[in-house]
RNA sequence: GGGCGCGUAGCUCAGCGGUAGAGCACUACGUUGACAUCGUAGGGGUCACAGGUUCGAUCCCUGUCGCGCCCACCA
């Protein structure tokens, strides 16, 4: 007997260990059969150092739900889990780890002994995310499980760095990056994020060299920045000063003579009118530089701090230095006024202090090359984006994709396979030994060199991720079988960081798409809509909702909300009435169980003969079907809520409510038949609901598995219903019938007052049909609806109200409903076929589409028509009146 | 500045050319042998606003207002 409620807790990890210990979830595992198709999904590897959040939650549910599904439709289903070795977010948490135990810091220890400690600390705390993803019910091959920097992973990511730069895609170039002095890295433009800051436009006067009493005044956000200035744009046309173009200035503190040029960079709307130019430290100003071969001046360092360019400045931090200059400034008279100004500042995403454009020799990535051919495979529908105005987002940025910077000078990553010779020679190997080989070819002796220290950005290693994890560059049979794979499910936020780029990769290293579909899913918010975040304190941690109503109930919640296109707002309520389905669903199986609704083996849905029984398998297959056609087009929401309502609204409030007095009865066939098809189709509702809410699925197979034949978990073979033919219109007229007599009754009963006593029904109306359903269904109204006896009449009497249900009326003494939703129906097709004799007078005068279009001119033009046009809003009128009669 | 999306019941959200939906919250009644983590019924919405298309618009088109996000922007 199953207890009153299900708890979660006592059957969560009991179910998961024996998922993993069956092999259930590996790639090719035991009772498949041969010709099962591969279906792929990669997991997007977490970060070793993080652990569960309510993004993780949603994004790995969807993708259990799309493994667990295609597993149970008999498909070979390889979930590839791993976890990322996440550059800065892991040496920050190592770093951390390493201060709190008192030990040297990362740059005292050097590379190799950070790099032990990295990981040290993923083998004591890397099986955290792991573990809770378990813990969520994900069904990954964790027998499979990787890591970005474990061994082979490496070996792909070598191999792909030495590839991509013998081909001249990847090549080292000395440009300005975006640098964070935090950090003392460069980082991509893609982990740059501006933030407004209020800062001010200080108005400088810089002194013309052949008059000193006469100024240019500039205007700038960054005045410390002056000290490495090497010239003043002002705009061509710009009258104010256009008679300075060629002249000098001189710069202020520093003495430094620069010219005024014209270009057409500088905006006289802007500030006023001139702009300084400091190309070491502008992107702008860098372009404007090399138009005019101005030289460019850094002033300063790795932590910006101004260097010994700047004079009697160096060693002032960046932000000392602005004060200092802007006081110097106004001392000796030059400093014009100061402007309240908000602006949008570059600031590091991880270390959240402003970049500075830093002018350095980094690594790059021909991205632009590379996004040709993903682009390509967008646009032909080789990879489809769902929904698919993400495409749109993915075209944007990679038709202006920049060279991708790749190298970090950061503790923890895959060291750049680049060694420097002593004349600054590169040499670029898989290995040192080859590094020395080539060295030596090219020095003609054996050279000793130096391996450049940087690493990479950690997002190359995740580029490779769809085919590194599957043995390559090694051929292996998972390569062959699992590659591309079926879909990749992420958020928007990294289409850029992640997707673009193992699209580049996938197509240049395996000539096919990474995977064929990229659902984007929302971002998960809390119920005011806040983005969820540490410093908010609005978290919701998923753990303890699972800890609170159990996985089940977390699951179903964010597939019932993953709607496409919008985020997800989090209430616990929601989630708190999803464990109550839950409990429902419990529910229904015990009284399942207590009325003895044993499965049959030899139970066939299609010789199945009582009305009832007929229909609810009809409903069934159509339950069955929504799921299926939600499931294919990614409509997570559209599946799990058909569910919801299935089980809920049609199962247990219904069928098993008009099954009550069958199984009270005494027809020991339509008992047995009904007890059968109560088994049948709760079979069916935890085959559909498993990938939603494995746990409690797997745990109600296993119990009704016990009065039944043994069976196996539900993911051992394909278990997903085939239910084909099972829809019955008479069946679904004739219980369709009953249940809105029922609901019309109680309605009635709570308008007109009565909810309890005693009622007659009168049923009038078209008799024949009535009176035998009357007859058949009589016990089961009478109960529901709480009526004392059901009598037959011609007419409804007077004074009662009518229930009109179908074609037949019922009535009870007092009240009063009427069926407008058929009114409208049979409006819909009166004006349908008025529109069609309009056509055919129209084709007969050789004017078809002239109706169709300009019904007004018609009235004036043709008698004919006329007609036809008044004869609509004739209708139109008289339905009108009817429903406004009605009501 | 460029782009995307959203404004539907008190709240969280579905829906989408044909009588406005669910869950939660609220009200009334109900412990009727699966379930009070429940049942039945009810109140509550000019579906942001304005035009247009249509027999009919919450839904399609245009515009306005409000909100959110992404990209670009350090004078």
């Amino acid at each position: 007997m199953l207890e009153k409620s299900y708890l979660p807790s006592e059957v969560e990890g009991r179910i998961y260990r024996q998922w993993e210990e069956s092999g259930a979830f590996r790639a090719g595992r035991p009772g498949l059969s041969p010709k099962a198709k591969p279906y792929t999904i990669v997991i997007p590897p977490p970060n070793v150092t993080g652990s569960l959040h309510m993004g993780h939650a949603l994004n790995n549910t969807l993708q259990d739900i799309l493994c667990r599904f295609e597993r149970m439709r008999g498909r070979d289903v390889l979930w590839q889990p791993g976890t990322d070795h996440a550059g800065i977010a892991t040496q920050m948490v190592v770093e951390r780890k390493l201060a709190a135990e008192n030990k040297t810091d990362r740059r005292t220890m050097g590379r190799e002994a950070f790099i032990a400690e990295v990981w040290k600390w993923k083998e004591q705390s890397g099986g955290t995310i792991t573990n809770q993803l378990k813990r969520l019910g994900a069904s990954c091959d964790w027998s499979r499980d990787r890591f970005t920097m474990d061994e082979g992973l490496s070996r792909a990511v070598l191999k792909v760095f030495v590839e991509l730069y013998r081909k001249k895609l990847i090549y080292k170039d000395k440009r300005l990056v975006n640098w964070d002095p935090r950090f003392q890295t460069a980082i991509s433009d893609l982990e740059v994020v501006q933030q407004e800051v209020k800062g001010h436009l200080w108005h400088f006067r810089y002194p013309l060299k052949d008059d000193p009493s006469k100024f240019i005044v500039i205007a700038t956000t960054r005045p410390e920045t002056m000290l490495g200035d090497t010239a003043v744009a002002v705009h061509p046309d710009d009258a104010r000063y256009k008679h300075l173009i060629g002249k000098m200035v001189v710069l202020p503190l520093v003495g430094r003579e620069i010219p005024i040029v014209a270009d057409d960079y500088s905006d006289p709307e802007k500030g006023t009118g001139a702009v300084k130019i400091t190309p070491a430290h502008d992107f702008n100003d860098f372009e404007v530089g090399k138009r005019h071969k101005l030289g460019s001046i850094n002033v300063l360092d790795a932590f910006a701090r101004i260097n010994e360019n700047g004079g009697e400045y160096k060693g002032l931090d960046r932000f000392e230095a602005r004060k200092r200059i802007v006081a110097d400034i106004e001392a000796l008279g030059l400093l014009d006024k100061i402007e309240a100004h908000t602006h949008m500042v570059p600031h590091g995403d991880r270390s959240g202090v402003p970049v500075e454009p830093w002018l350095t020799d980094q690594w790059y990535v021909d991205a632009k090359t590379l996004a040709k051919p993903a682009i390509k495979a967008v646009e032909s529908g080789k990879t489809r984006f769902v929904p698919d105005n993400w495409s749109k987002t993915y075209f944007e940025w990679m038709r202006n994709i920049e060279p991708w910077c790749i190298s970090r000078q950061l503790g923890g990553g895959h060291q750049i396979p680049a060694w420097d010779g002593p004349d600054g020679e590169i040499f670029v190997a898989e290995s040192e030994s080859d590094a020395t080989a080539l060295a030596s070819a090219h020095y003609g002796k054996s050279t000793a060199l130096k391996r450049d220290p940087d690493v990479l950005d950690t997002w190359f290693s995740s580029a490779l991720w769809p085919f590194s994890t599957l043995g390559w560059p090694d051929e292996t049979p998972e390569v062959a079988r699992y590659y591309p794979t079926n879909v990749l499910v992420t958020g928007f936020d990294i289409i850029f960081f992640w997707v673009a780029r193992m699209m580049m990769t996938g197509l240049h290293f395996m000539k096919k798409v990474p995977f064929d579909t990229v659902y984007i899913h929302a971002l998960v918010r809390d119920e005011k809509g806040q983005k969820m975040s540490k410093s908010k304190g609005n978290v919701i941690d998923p753990l303890e909702l699972i800890d609170e109503y159990g996985a089940d109930a977390l699951r179903f919640t964010l597939a019932r909300l993953a709607a496409q296109g919008r985020d997800i707002k989090l209430a616990k309520a929601a989630i708190e009435g999803n464990r109550n389905f839950a409990t429902k669903l419990w529910n229904a199986a015990r009284f399942a169980e207590m009325n003895e609704c044993r499965r049959d083996p030899a139970f066939n849905p299609k010789k199945v003969k009582g009305t009832l029984n007929r229909w609810i398998l009809g409903e069934t297959e159509r339950a069955a079907r929504a799921v299926v056609e939600g499931l294919e087009a990614y409509k997570f929401n559209e599946a799990a809520g058909g569910l919801y309502d299935f089980v809920w609204g049609i199962y247990c409030d219904w069928f098993l409510e008009l099954a009550k007095p069958i199984f009270a009865g005494s027809d020991e066939k339509a008992k047995a038949e009904t007890r059968a098809t109560a088994a049948f189709v709760l079979d069916q509702i935890l085959v559909l609901l498993h990938p939603f809410m494995p746990f409690i699925t797997e745990e109600l197979w296993e119990r009704t598995g016990e009065t039944g034949p043994t069976r196996e978990t539900m993911l051992a073979v394909a278990v997903w219903p085939k239910l084909k033919g099972l829809e019955n219109s008479d069946a679904d007229a004739e219980i369709g019938w009953v249940i809105a007599l029922v609901s019309g009754i109680r309605s009635v009963r709570t308008e007109i007052g009565v909810p309890s006593a005693p009622l007659r029904l009168v049923l009038c109306g078209a008799a024949d049909e009535t009176r035998k359903r009357a007859a058949r269904h009589g016990d089961v109204i009478k109960r529901l609806a709480r009526l004392e006896a059901i009598e037959l009449a011609a007419e409804p009497p007077k004074g009662s109200v009518q229930i009109v249900v179908g074609e037949a009326t019922a009535a009870l003494p007092l009240a009063g409903i009427i069926d407008v939703g058929a009114e409208r129906e049979r409006l819909s097709r009166e004006i349908d076929k008025a529109r069609a004799e309009i056509a055919k007078v129209d084709q007969r005068l050789g004017n078809e589409a002239f109706m169709a279009k300009a019904p007004e001119h018609v009235v004036t033009e043709n008698r004919e028509r006329r007609a036809g046009f008044e004869a609509i809003v004739e209708m139109l009128t008289a339905a009108l009146k009817r429903i406004e009669a009605v009501g």
